[in-house]
DNA sequence: TTGACAGGCAAGTATTTACTTGCATAATTG
DNA sequence: CAATTATGCAAGTAAATACTTGCCTGTCAA
């Protein structure tokens, strides 16, 4: 089980949640299309890859399989903890 | 300014806030020897100096100098973005 | 069934980040 | 004033992390 703290670390992978949340369940090419046509520097498939599986180790990303298509859906239950663990905050 | 979820990251920086929750207002050795009585391996004064200089640069901890020492305050109120950042977390 | 497409694996490189080491400064205390 | 206490600074080391490179597997369509 991942950190869900480090994987919000990188500003990639908060790129990548962004994307989900604005459009949920993209391949992983779409998000890598997405990312480069927003941010011009786009990061390759490879790194992109790895950001997700951070992602889904540390719960925020869930993927289903299809065929020759691996669908990514956002979750953000994993964020309620980090909200409610230092008090002041409502 | 530095980043909120990179200074989030780090699980001894993360004590460090449950630290100051739980007693606000602590100076450096203060927050050095609570941190060793808790967890054994506690790290050393320079690593938790320079761990706060990362939290005061985020904005999660505000400190004010007296005399020699120097009072370090959490500050919660950069956590709120975190939570509105992505919807579904209420 | 061949080729293109979507994705996976794994080792290596490069960059970041955490920590250490050693000395310096400033405020108190005896 | 000298010693101690609390903290600061900066360069170096070690460990973690992001990214690259090259090849491999499975799926589908012509």
């Amino acid at each position: 089980m991942g950190d869900v703290f480090k994987a919000l670390a990188d500003p990639t992978r908060r790129a990548i949640l962004d994307e989900l949340t604005d459009r949920d369940g993209q391949t992983l090419f779409e998000i890598c299309t997405r990312l480069t046509m927003k941010h011009g520097s786009g990061s390759s498939r490879q790194a992109i890859s790895q950001h997700l599986e951070v992602l889904e180790s540390a719960g925020l990303v869930r993927t289903r399989r299809e065929g020759r298509y691996k669908y990514h859906f956002i979750d953000t239950s994993p964020l309620r903890n980090i909200a409610t663990r230092w008090p002041g905050n409502q």
